[in-house]
DNA sequence: CAGCATGGAATGGTTTAACCATTGACACTA
DNA sequence: TAGTGTCAATGGTTAAACCATTCCATGCTG
């Protein structure tokens, strides 16, 4: 199955062979690698090398590791979280600004909600209503914290409703990662947030009888706002 | 500077504490780490574990390691790399297909085009002239190969325009990735790979007087053109 | 004196062997 | 039969030694 490891970061030549692998589809999703201790000897290398190599594909996504008897690495379905975690790395580092992020979103998320409207179905309806349901709950309980969760979720699923994985996972790094501004810039506000539920439940009544335009306006001017809001507030600051 | 280590997975505490450090600025890009073994003291802990951190930073693209006297782990500026890296391997692994690619292109590319438009230096223009010079003349030798790479600099490159790194990554995600499905479905073609190449000297003519709505009309045009084209090919490919 | 070759030392890369910690399966007991 | 405890498989960690690469100082040579 596996040749003999090339010379030089031996864990480098390790790791591209086990990824081709499961790129390739000769490792699918759910299957277990061999113990630590066969792989070894099936790569020709020692223990610790091998488990550098472990720990790269698990960064990467690509195996998930598990403890005890009959666990093992196992190979991952690949999803978007490596993505979401860079970018937040990266929104950490200070590479990239709250402004940056507004200024994508706001190109972004009008197509992406006009897609959703598109090809949404009934249970994706009930799905979101559901969730809007829970949102408002939240608001009238004065929950801010969970509020916020559920309005992020709200937009990931709309995210989802799109079928397309770059979408999807653009929605989520995005939405993953404004939130780490909310305490920073938004404290709980009672008026904004029934402005933001409302907005909600207006798309959800334009994707019901198929009106993606409008769908689309509305996310967008809810957008804007939020970026205004967030600007007035960063301003304030900076006096 | 760092603390004994918390017990259970170890070298996550290690990776977590320097991740720590470096986001908080406490190690800036270009700052040296202790080497292997005293860094090992200093969390007290073994190398091998130590080095199962490292390989992790190295992976997150917070760190790059030299060899030799004087090598160590160098602090690097975090860049996009990762998640365009991350980007290519759910591509590669069927996650993303090149129809969802697609649409997003056709999504996203009008709104960047026209932010780099608008925010476009002389020497922005200059160097993207250059660029289309040597595209224009490997065209003109046949040279496929290298044609693709030039086309794909200047993709890039107007995306390094916008001054948005959340565009510039965005860009570069997907003409790295884009270019995988080339050799597949788009041979080489005289008479497309001219359409392409005055597309983009139109671009920059709009880039010049500041008509970035011209210059977004253009590449979403050809983004449409190359769409189809792509479809086409596909449609024969399945009959 | 200038330039170059050489060897030493610092540093990451790899190996080995042993032991610890977690967990699931299975046999034993009440 | 139900519960419980033991055991073995597997990942996690440690330790010490040696290899490979690279920089740099030293000294030789022209």
């Amino acid at each position: 199955m596996f040749r003999k490891a090339k010379q030089s970061r031996v864990f480098q030549d390790v790791v591209e062979q086990i990824q081709s692998a499961i790129i390739d589809g000769k490792l699918a999703p759910g299957a277990k690698l061999p113990p630590e201790r066969e792989l070894k000897d099936m790569f020709n290398t020692s223990r610790g090398t091998l488990r550098e190599a472990l720990r790269v594909l698990e960064q990467k996504g690509l195996i998930e590791i598990k403890l005890g008897v009959s666990g093992g690495a196992i190979v991952k379905r690949i999803d978007a979280e490596p993505i979401v975690e860079s970018l937040a790395l990266l929104i950490r580092s200070g590479g990239v600004s709250l402004e940056h992020l507004a200024e994508f979103r706001i190109k972004i998320e009008g197509s992406l909600v006009e897609l959703a409207a598109l090809r949404a179905t009934k249970k994706d309806i009930k799905k979101l209503e559901a969730l809007f349901d829970q949102a408002k709950s939240l608001y009238e309980k004065n929950d801010w914290e969970n509020f916020l969760k559920m309005d992020e979720r709200m937009h990931t699923y709309i995210g989802t409703m799109t079928r397309n994985p770059v979408f999807q996972f653009v929605q989520k790094s995005i939405h993953d990662n404004i939130h780490l501004y909310y305490d920073e810039y938004l404290p709980m506000n009672k008026k904004r947030t029934l402005e933001n539920l409302i907005d909600f439940e207006k798309i959800i009544n334009a994707m019901k009888i198929n009106d993606s335009k409008t769908a689309s306006a509305i996310i967008m001017d809810h957008v804007k706002r939020f970026n205004d809001k967030m600007q007035e507030k960063t301003k304030a600051k900076s006096k």
